[in-house]
DNA sequence: ATGAAGAAGTGGTTGGTACCAGTGAACCAG
DNA sequence: CTGGTTCACTGGTACCAACCACTTCTTCAT
């Protein structure tokens, strides 16, 4: 192990984090503490440490007695409830966050869409489908819906390089007011599970999203299909008093 | 330090976090480790371990060359989300909804549920085993935890007339401070689909709640499981402001 | 006075050692 | 074959020592 830049535990982390995502597959059992203290010659101590991490970000699970394992749910129980945006969580678990746009395109809002967004029947809209990766694991799909009339002129080479959100404030001054979501348990159908290589019928948490700027106006609706053994919503009430 | 039960460095972060609570206030300062060291007769790797439990947990802060202090431990005020009622929930869609008990029963916690709810191995708590219905129709399946040392004599036909949180209530004093909620999808097993009449394999929303008095004790633990096609989870966030 | 150097405090990193506590396989006595 | 013991492995806990990096305050020379 290198002697620069960062602490000893974190280059672990990233060594192995990388073996982890990359060559290992789930319930794969590590080299046991004792055995990574030989391999990277460091104390057991800075070995410790490192898994701590890997354990915390959730990338393995330990065993007394028995051993060191990849861990299958990825996803930390990472608070959704301030901020949702998806690169920003993905860097805050330290994974590589990655989106691949695999179309926008125009078309005219039907029924469903008019009544969700508040627009006329027919108003033209954009719908872009994008692909959401960490660790180039797809973990969700996205289906965003976006009134034309508010983002007029719109292309893929504005979405590439930036966050939604950016494109949103920069581009077009839209500053975003208020979101609203609501989740719901379901099946992944046959193409969105080839999308996440997971099995068709596995379970997924659909998550339907719209998001309104200051004037009140619907600047966002999305249908999110996520990998249920992924995502973890997490909530958290103070002064409750419930039945 | 006591040299039984737990580990040293737990009982450190409960004694710790006590003082915290009780005693201190946002911004405090901690005596440094080495003077903890010192006050408790630990080791400097058992105070940073304890202290790095509660920086986890959000009890404190550190920086470096300064010193440790109290976190302030309000998080986020932007929580408007919308607090689950069941009962609350079916009324407004003008269903009737409906409990039924299953079992009450009394056993010693096993490891995962000492962790969560904070006790010892082998404590006594109650399982309380629950199906909601509405309009005759089962919804959901829960399991509740209940600390035995909390609520002592806990009998079925206290929950037969009245909700679990009026009984904490009234029955013993119990105040809830704060609830915590993860969600995440699944499938439901073949016996919970049985009781909740659907085909095994059908998509399910996992609700795993604990709830905190003001205290910080954890006096409920409780695992749901819950109809997919029947439940929506609605969160509305104020003032985004994201990449 | 003022600014640089240093001391003393803080948490952060890394090394080492020892023992405890689960696990599972090998082994042996019945 | 069965059941218990032992042993070699695993991770978990706990101790110690040393040094680094950052902060703050003191001290001293200019």
């Amino acid at each position: 192990m290198s002697t620069y830049e960062q602490p000893l535990h974190e280059q672990l982390v990233e060594l192995l984090r990388h073996k982890i995502t990359q060559e290992m597959h789930p319930h794969d059992r590590l080299p046991s503490e004792r055995m990574l203290t030989q391999t990277y010659q460091v104390s057991r101590n800075t070995v410790r440490m490192a898994l701590s991490e890997l354990e915390m970000m959730g990338y393995i699970y330990r065993q007394h007695g028995k051993g060191t394992f990849v861990a299958n749910r990825v996803a930390n129980p990472t608070n959704l409830t301030t901020t949702y945006s998806f690169s920003d969580q993905m860097r805050a678990e330290g994974r590589h966050p990655e989106t691949r746009i695999l179309y926008l395109q125009q078309l005219e809002a039907p029924k469903f869409l008019a009544a969700h967004m508040n627009l006329p029947l027919g108003a033209p809209i954009f719908k872009l489908k994008r692909i959401r990766c960490a660790d180039g694991v797809p973990l969700m799909v996205e289906r965003t819906f976006l009134p034309v009339r508010i983002f007029p002129g719109l292309t893929v080479a504005q979405l590439t390089d930036h966050s939604l959100y950016h494109v949103m404030a920069e581009d077009y001054g839209v500053k975003v007011a208020e979101a609203n979501e609501a989740f719901y348990a379901g099946i992944i159908n046959g193409k969105d599970a080839q999308r996440l290589t997971v099995p068709a019928g596995s379970p997924c948490l659909n998550v339907q999203r719209s998001t309104t700027d200051p004037q009140e106006r619907i600047v966002e609706y999305t249908l999110s299909v996520c990998r249920g053994d992924q995502f973890v919503y997490q909530v958290r009430h103070v002064n409750v008093a419930q039945s």
